[in-house]
DNA sequence: TTAGTGATATCC
DNA sequence: GATATCACTAAA
């Protein structure tokens, strides 16, 4: 039996949350009834006004302040005019911290996760569990974790880019 | 390596 | 109102 991720899980610091929720499944079901999942194999953690690589190190705005509310909540962002990214929120209330979710078993790449998900700005700020169709599971997988610095943000300096706050399911 | 794409933030 | 920027992908 499965066990669907509550608050409590991602009411802990991003550094925490982010390599354990390597090997758990998303799911979203669909206005059909149709249950997707798909097993994550790749997050990123982002966590502080500090960390120049966070969308909020530019200060809390409208498109923020999603990072500072509560854990458990969805942050979906557009990226480039057709890619659409999720993260997570963890963490304490005024605290922005998030986990991208980069990459699936099936779909590598944060863009493609999202595509094949179903998933679009209409999440954004829903809550990650039961009613509005996207929960967490743990099946018991406990999959081997590697690090490594994270990608896509070159602009945020050399200590923030080299520092490893990607987490990948090395595979057996 | 480059084009494509649109919301957001920042600068008039 | 205008422009610069961007946690990407696909095609070449």
């Amino acid at each position: 039996m499965n066990r669907v991720l509550d608050a409590d899980f991602f009411h802990r610091d991003v550094l925490e949350v982010a390599p354990e929720l390597v090997g758990k499944i998303v799911a979203h079901r669909l206005s059909d009834g149709t249950v997707l999942r798909e097993r994550i194999s790749e997050t990123e953690a982002y966590r502080g006004e500090e960390d120049k690589g966070c969308h909020a190190s530019k200060g809390r705005t409208k498109r923020t302040e999603l990072l500072y509310g509560e854990s458990g909540f969805l942050y979906i962002y557009l990226c480039y005019g057709m890619h659409w990214l999720m993260n997570v929120i963890t963490g304490e209330k005024d605290q922005p911290q998030g986990v991208l979710i980069r990459a699936g078993e099936r779909f590598e790449g944060p863009a493609k996760l999202t595509k094949q998900l179903k998933i679009d700005g209409s999440f954004n700020g829903r809550p990650a569990c039961g009613e509005c169709g996207i929960w967490f599971e743990d099946d018991g997988c406990r999959p081997e974790i590697k690090t490594a610095p994270r990608v896509g943000i070159d602009y945020a300096g050399d200590y923030w880019k080299n520092i490893e706050w990607r987490f990948i399911a090395d595979r057996k």
